[in-house]
DNA sequence: CGCATTCTTGATAGTAGTCAAAACCGGTGG
DNA sequence: CCACCGGTTTTGACTACTATCAAGAATGCG
């Protein structure tokens, strides 16, 4: 997984900024827990950085089924289009900051802007590796490392998200998420500082359990 | 699922081409079946558009498993990456012709690429739903849809892909894919004209499974 | 401190995977 | 033209993983 730190993301994008023509970014507006910032079908005419908090994108089934494609953190920036449409749902996990960027469809800046939306194709494309070939157990030691990294890869880390999002996001259900992180506290492998809280300990057998 | 016709690709593409400073596109080189396009960890320093034929791109874990992220069908553009860096293996899947296109990383050109690469990641994300919460016979309903759409959307059509390939794709075993196989023609749904030609019977019957 | 929400645990059921063998197809050569 | 051969696909019997359903425990917020 190739995982840019918070720090490489911003001068990725920072190194675009000159190519605003009298575009300012907008102050970051906030978002509550579970707010909405687009939705499916609506239309797409500007992207989004996040400044704090996190984010989920997902899709529904009919049947309520959902399939959250991406989680995004401080610094990342999503919300990439193909026909000006929104295909997915976007919603704040927690109390989140985004600055909205209004960009030209089709201008300078937007050469810029394929390092960004490559990032989220990779992310994307490992994810599908994640949930076509993967057990349950894989899934969340992928997971976990993947938080892991994307939070400066300390040993303690905080989940921004319930484990109905872990679920959603893994392709599980949450009592099978539950059963995985019991197994992995018995066995050693991390610690729960508390439920939104993570301390791993045995980084190899995490890593030996993803592949 | 938004599906561009070949010339919408092909025009897509052909809009960039003044910007080809002196870099004639190659005459297309051709693959036959099963022969390698490009390898993970290879550099990748250009990409590839698919003049007949197709091609899989794919991934391996350590003990052999294989997850198909996408297939590409005449007139698409794969290859991108990230760190200039293959992540993903590429192989031609029967005889295939491809068009390598030599491009700076960073240039005129690569602003014209993200509609074609923002269609891939489009297509990604969209798959992480049928992988993460769809049951077999819904996945190969999306998958047979996906395929009669970009052929045309013709009632009949062949697919150039072995049931190993659509089983990797679609995140099952070739068994249950034959099963889900034989459930449509016993349903009426689709005809077999050959194990390689599918011909859609029933369209309606395969929307709703696919919801 | 009490309540609502989230999370965990347990029992059971169902979908898809595994293993094994038979059928089928497509190409080759007699 | 037909028989043969190798690989692919289909079918069947059984297993296993994860989902579902149902309580119960813990968390954290007002």
């Amino acid at each position: 997984m190739t995982i840019h730190p918070l720090s490489a993301d911003f001068a990725a994008f920072a190194f675009t900024a000159a190519d605003f023509r009298g575009h300012i970014p907008q102050p970051a507006s906030c978002f509550s827990a579970g707010a909405e910032i687009y939705a499916q079908g609506e239309k797409a005419d500007c992207l989004y950085q996040v400044e704090f908090g996190a984010v989920r994108v997902y899709r529904l089934l009919a049947d309520g089924r959902r399939q959250i494609a991406a989680f995004h953190m401080a610094g990342e920036v999503f919300g990439f289009e193909t026909d000006g449409t929104h295909h997915f749902f976007a919603e704040a996990i927690g109390a989140t900051g985004i600055r909205i960027l209004r960009l030209p469809a089709a201008g300078d800046v937007s050469r810029a802007l394929l390092p960004l939306a490559l990032q989220s194709l990779v992310r994307a494309q490992e994810h599908l590796l994640v949930l076509g070939r993967q057990h349950a157990p894989e899934r969340v030691a992928a997971f976990l490392l993947d938080m892991a990294e994307r939070q400066g890869g300390d040993n303690r880390f905080d989940l921004p998200m319930s484990r109905m999002d872990i679920a959603d996001y893994l392709g599980l259900t949450i009592e099978t998420v539950s059963r995985v992180f019991t197994k992995l506290k018995e066995k050693g492998v991390i610690r729960l500082a508390s439920l939104r809280c993570v301390e791993i300990v045995r980084w190899h057998a995490l890593r030996e359990m993803s592949e």
